[in-house]
Formats: structure tokens, sequence, C-alpha cells
DNA sequence: TGGACATGTTCATTATAGTAAACTTGTTTC
DNA sequence: GAAACAAGTTTACTATAATGAACATGTCCA
């Protein structure tokens, strides 16, 4: 970005996605309907605090108003089950992982399937500060330990945990048991 | 965030980090030296051109010095199967839909477990621009339409695709299916 | 001690962001 | 087809962002 963000489209777009008025935003955000007009247009250049209630009225973050690149092209990128992935599958200790997610979007979002026999255990790192997972336990029961803390789940439950320190998911049971998992990298600031 | 980004100690504490006075800076940056010192003091209420200039000048993305969030709590969030979510689960047209993910993360990032009874049909307006879904199915096969493609899916495939076109998830079988629904409404760069 | 310089702040002015109200351009309804 | 409404634009004005110049506050060295 050499050249201040024209954000006029993006808000544009927003609101009209979202089928809101000029008039029904401006009461929404506290900006005036002209104000809105004009900065769609990009005839002004608006202040921060005026972008910030935008985007609030918008229910956006902040940046997302601000970024001028170009939308992503509208893909469909498809992982069947059957197709081997050998680079992407581990299994060790009775543990298997099959990264469902394609590379070119590692750095932000991950996710797996992961496979546990009977009595068995996956271990991890610490992973980078900020970073959460998200499991959702597909069949069986697994026990998730977090650093002190820990917790029992079942088929359907659902549990997000910071995994900055060290974390493991253990199958006790006699039966396997699988878990949709998915790892966000939240890139820390400061 | 609910107060509009107060941005002078960010500039302030990345100018000096950097060891620049504000006369080097407005030369960097383009921006005059008591405009700097009035914003470093939040005595003023800049446009994000201005803002975007001084970003420049100190070789740093925007949204780093309007980035005012602290780091989220470790948090170790539980959502059981059991449990019900009256407000957070919907069931229409032989489709049952469950919130996974708890609310105050919903801007980012939300996780369903759908689940379709035989010859059931999810339709979806189309959502803000960039937002992605990420399927996996957990049980049985389903049938993905986005705009022109469509694409049909069994247990463990796993399908992505940008969703700000409308789009549809359709179970064509005499079996029940569910799918594992992750939606990311970040706006992608590059 | 008192220039000479360098840093950040305040002042007076100009440019423009932001507003409310008037205007324009549809679209619907009788 | 004119009245009534609703959506966005333009206009006239006010509030304030942004500027350059003057001012203040050091710190360094003769």
């Amino acid at each position: 970005m050499d050249t201040p963000p024209m954000i006029g489209k993006n808000i544009q777009r927003l609101r009209s996605s979202r089928k809101l008025t000029l008039n029904v935003l401006s009461e929404r955000s506290g900006v005036s309907k002209a104000m809105l007009s004009q900065i769609e247009s990009d005839k002004v250049n608006p202040t921060v605090a005026t972008v910030w209630k935008i985007a609030r009225g918008l229910n956006v973050e902040l940046n997302d108003l601000l970024d001028t690149d170009d939308q992503p092209k509208r893909v469909f990128t498809l992982n069947p089950a059957g197709e081997e992935a050998p680079k992407l599958e581990t299994r060790e200790n009775g543990v298997s992982i099959r990264i469902l997610s394609p590379l070119n979007m590692v750095e932000e979002l991950e996710m797996y399937l992961v496979s546990f026999e009977p009595h068995s255990k996956l271990a991890s790192e610490p992973h980078y500060p900020g970073t959460q997972e998200f499991l959702t336990v597909v069949k069986g029961a697994v026990k998730v330990q977090v650093g002190e803390n820990s917790a029992e789940i079942r088929k359907g439950d659902f549990l997000v945990y910071h995994c900055d320190i060290e974390h493991s998911i253990t199958n006790e049971s006699n039966q396997p048991a699988v878990v949709h998992m998915v790892v966000r990298f939240t890139v820390d600031k400061h």
C-alpha cells in the first residue's frame, strides 16, 4: 500500500451486503448520513474516530475497513478423505493426524482431524503466545490437559483453550476417539 | 475496544524506540511536527490519511498504530453437547445448527455443528466479503453449492470455499448427515 | 554566564472534516 | 400521473484537523 487507503468501497460493500441504508448506518454509527455518503465516494478524508464509529456500526474491526487489498479469488478447495496426503499425515503412539486445511492458509488457521486409538495420547509443546485451539469431539471421549487445568469431553462437546503452554489430549478409554481441531495463530504484537 | 483508539502512545513509543525527533519524523512522513506533537498527546483527532503517513514514516503497518487491544485472557471455555444453548440453536427444514464457539469471539471465527435429516437443505445468503467457510463432514454425505460450482463430499472430506455469494448445503441421501463448519470473517490479505 | 543549537509545545491562521437541511432521483400506490 | 415515501446527493455552515511561525525548555560548550 503506497497511497493512503481508499476506504469508500469497503464501507459501501459491507453496508450493502448487510442491506443497511445510509440512514440506518448513520443511526447505528453516530456518523451523519451526509458524511457516510461522501466517505463512500472517497470525496473526503475521514478521521480515525469517524471510521472507527462506522466500523462499530457495521460490527466489523477497524482494520477491515482500512484494508485495501484486493479480495481473494473465489476458490473451492477440496481435500477428500480418501486421497492420501502423505506429508500431511503423521501417525505415532496410536494417534494419527490428518491436516485438513490447505497449505496456503497455514499461517493463520490450521485444521486437523485427529484420531486416537484406545489409550493413546497427543502431547504438544507450547505454541506462540495468543494461539488458541478449538476442539470438537466427533467420536468417543478424550481428556484435555492445559497447564494446571483439565477437562473431560465427549462426543459433541466443544472446547476452547489458549495453548501457549504445554497441553495434551488423551484418550483413556477402550474405544477409539476422533477430534476435530482448529488452531488459530493470533499474531502477537508488542 | 469500545472507544475510539488512542494512538498517541503507540506513535510516541515507536518514534522514540527509533530515536527519531519530531522534526525528522515530520520530514519522513510529511506531517507537520506541530501535528505530530498534538497527535502524540491525544489532543487531536487525526484523519486516516495523516495516520497513514505517520505509519509510513515509521515504516510500520497502519494497523500497528491503531491497535490498542489487550491480549486475550487465558481461558478454558467449555460448551458441552448436553447443555442446551436455546438461543444459539435453530432447527428448521430438517436442519439443526448448534453454535459451538463462545459468543465473545463471534466476530472473527464461528464454529457450528450442523445436522441434516435425510433430504434437507441449508441455504445461506452471501456473507461479508472475504468470508470463508471450512467444512468437515463428520457423518454421511452432502452436496455443497457455491455460486456456479458444486461438490459432493462424504464423511471425512474437507472443503474450503469463499462464501460471499449465495451458497447452500444439501443432504440428498436417505441417511442423516453431520457437518462441522468453521466460518472465518477475517478479510484475507494477499 | 550566556550564546548556540536542538527538542518539543503553543499560537494564529487556513483548509477541510463533519453536520443538518434542502434537494434529487427513483419506486410504490391510489 | 400525481402524491407519498424512501434512498442517496449536494449545499451552506460549523467545528476542528493541519500548518508555519513563534515560543518555551532544555543541554552543551566557550
